[in-house]
DNA sequence: AAAAAAC
């Protein structure tokens, strides 16, 4: 990780010591900085393919060793120059790399601003192909996964080389603008603490070309792999319809009941505006955990709550949070951060506290990935009050100098327990570090020493409430384990995910949830996955048709494990084991929620079985297994499975159910789409 | 011990 930077290699002084001319960072406007049309990319490309070839051979004439030395040590380094050799390689050795369909469109685009987003593109992709190995055979990604190191390796080797013959040439200067190497770095591990932070890209990419950043950032929109694929279909210069797949959030007002209200939020304090708005939902009565932390949280005590997911915790938070906020004046900066680990937990909070906030004039935000930057760069210009985040995105757009954090006065952490995390423990760090020190708020339904660590790093003489055991002691939830044999496990699958109602089916993998929901729609059941893989718009919309009813079996990763609510789920059916029992406990939770009753049941095949009891007995799950087989009478009885009808739903009846609407894109108006129409998402 | 979290 702490490797030289490559960058010090090509530092004027080598450079002129091989004989060449000094880096060119900053020139006078050149073809690849105004927008060219494709005739005149094309030329030049192929200009570049000519070139390209005499690079290959004098390849083969460099200094061996040294290429070698650069592949052994500074693997990491050297991502930092592959954007140079891909984007030169590109032309002339289409013909055997797969992805160079997208590289010479790529090279055809030559407007700077989407060089940048191509670029960011390019070196993500890279890493996400290997992490993820052969996850999805419907995507394209995994053509290429497997060759991909091998690739990096040649590359590695080439760069430094191929540097060398590309003197002034338009097409290279705008590797010299840095941002790939900033950004390749980041990639490859320190990224978020990358010390020169982005301080010094902007500087560089001003110089470049001033004012420029802000046309990237709208040129950034479009997120979603498949979305980049299918932009190279089109010129990006031409506002071509933008098959754009992000979620859009924004916020909403409420009713407030007028004239008199009892209720028992008065008593804990909450600010009058707010309570009225909560009555006109029907919320009266407080939750154990709202009536326990409500308190100290508004006497400013920093609070550990502990409590499961539905069982109220968002008010518990958010209510305390608004009135205290209400009490002050917004700063131009962020007050209070919520933090939440998943981007559909992050917006539920946001639909569910935005009318709220609205109530007191507080200006609250979603800020998490997979959406666009427009609306969370413009939330932080205009002062945002709250922001609801995932901590990916808002560190990001601190990095970017556009959030200040330094006013937050409340920080919240809401699923702690998943937030301190090994994969998370580290960004949830950076965000509240960057935070003022002042009220903390923690929500978690375990306490492990990882949050332990948190609660002592962060949290000042901590009044803790303890509402909800860990344990499940949810009396409305009835848990099943079912011994099923190997052979008969997707038929079993199948036959419970065809039971009437809603179901949430739980697997252990991206990759699983795919093929079992395609099995399911195989065997004749309505079935759509979600998970982390998809594009956020795939994942909102599949959220969506489950809520809807359109689509009644969710499969899903863990991603929809925690906090994630929606009404009558009666069944939750572990189709692989969860990982530990919080995971159990977490995904039995979709059920059974507010008083309903639901049945969680659970796949143990024979070698399971040891870690089965295992998993149930931490959980104070009391069940045994039930063995069962398809068809049986057991099964139905212990899951309302039915047989299913093993007429395969075609394909195309899926899609429809959870395509993207169709709506205009790119509006004169600068793409405010139904702004203050009813609630939260659109698609 | 997987998934998630930026692009």
């Amino acid at each position: 990780m702490n490797a030289p930077r490559r960058k010090a290699r090509w530092s004027t002084e080598k450079r002129a010591a091989k004989g060449r001319t000094p880096q060119r960072r900053r020139t006078d406007s050149a073809p690849s900085d105004a927008p060219m049309n494709r005739k005149q990319r094309r030329a030049l490309q192929f200009g570049d393919q000519q070139g390209k070839y005499n690079t290959e051979a004098r390849r083969d004439d460099a200094p061996r060793q040294e290429r070698d030395e650069r592949r052994s040590s500074e693997r990491r380094d050297d991502r930092g120059s592959r954007s140079y050799d891909r984007r030169d390689e590109r032309g002339g050795r289409s013909f055997d790399r797969r992805d160079d369909d997208r590289g010479d469109r790529r090279d055809d685009r030559g407007g700077r601003s989407f060089d940048r987003r191509d670029d960011d593109r390019g070196g993500r992709s890279y890493d996400r192909r290997d992490d993820r190995g052969g996850r999805s055979f419907d995507r394209r990604d995994d053509d290429r996964g497997g060759r991909s190191y091998d690739r990096r390796d040649d590359r590695g080797g080439r760069s430094f080389d191929r540097r060398d013959d590309r003197g002034g040439r338009s097409f290279d200067r705008r590797d010299d603008r840095g941002f790939n190497r900033d950004r390749d770095d980041r990639g490859a591990g320190e990224r978020r603490r990358d010390d020169r932070g982005f301080g010094e890209r902007r500087r560089r990419d001003e110089s470049y070309r001033p004012a420029q950043r802000f046309d990237t950032r709208r040129n950034h929109e479009p997120r979603g792999i498949e979305d980049r694929r299918r932009r190279h279909d089109h010129d990006d210069r031409q506002g071509f319809e933008e098959t754009s797949d992000q979620m859009e959030w924004t916020a909403t007002t409420a009713e407030a009941v007028e004239g008199e209200v009892t209720s028992g939020f008065f008593e804990l304090g909450v600010a009058e505006p707010l309570v009225r708005v909560l009555a006109s939902q029907g919320i009266t009565d407080p939750f154990p955990i709202q009536a326990a932390t409500i308190g100290d949280a508004l006497a400013g005590k920093d609070v550990l709550g502990r409590g499961r997911t539905g069982s109220g915790k968002t008010l518990a938070f958010g209510l305390p949070m608004l009135t205290r906020l209400a009490q002050g004046s917004p700063v131009g900066s962020p007050r209070a951060m919520i933090l939440t680990p998943t981007r559909e937990l992050a917006l539920q909070i946001a639909d569910n506290l935005s009318p709220l906030a609205a109530a007191v004039g507080i200006d609250l935000t979603l800020i998490a990935g997979g959406m666009s930057y427009g609306p969370q760069l413009r939330a932080f210009e205009r002062g945002v009050d709250v922001v609801v985040a995932t901590p990916g995105r808002l560190i990001d757009l601190l990095e970017q100098g556009a959030a200040d954090l330094s006013q937050v006065d409340i920080a919240i952490l809401d699923e702690a327990d998943h937030m301190a995390d090994l994969g998370f423990m580290q960004d949830v760090r950076t965000l509240l570090d960057a935070c003022g020190d002042g009220q903390r708020l923690l929500f978690s339904a375990t306490l492990d020493d990882a949050v332990d660590k948190l609660v002592q790093k962060y949290l000042h003489d901590p009044v803790t409430h303890e509402v909800d055991s860990e344990k499940a002691s949810v009396t409305t939830m009835v848990h099943r384990p079912l011994l099923v044999k190997p052979h008969h496990k997707n038929q079993v699958t199948a036959e419970i995910a065809n039971r009437e109602g809603r179901t949430v089916l739980f697997a252990r993998t991206q990759l699983g949830t795919d093929r079992i929901a395609a099995q399911l729609r195989d065997a004749g059941v309505m079935a759509g996955a979600l998970h982390g893989g998809l594009t956020q718009g795939a994942r909102a919309r599949i959220l969506t048709a489950f809520r809807e009813g359109a689509v009644p079996v969710l499969v899903a990763t863990d991603v929809a494990a925690r906090g994630i609510h929606v009404d009558d789920v009666t069944l939750v059916l572990q189709v692989d084991p969860p990982h530990d029992s919080k995971d159990y406990l977490h995904r039995a939770g979709r059920t059974a929620r507010a008083g309903h009753e639901g049945v969680v049941a659970s796949i143990v095949l024979p070698h399971q079985r040891k870690l089965s009891r295992r998993l149930l007995g931490q959980a104070g799950v009391g069940a045994e297994p039930l063995e069962i087989e398809p068809g049986t009478p057991e099964l139905r009885e212990a899951t309302g499975a039915r047989p299913t009808s093993g007429v395969a739903i075609p394909e195309g009846e899926y899609l429809k159910l959870i395509a993207p609407k169709q709506q205009p894109r790119r509006r004169p108006d600068g793409g405010q789409r139904g702004r203050g129409r009813g609630r939260g998402r659109r698609y």
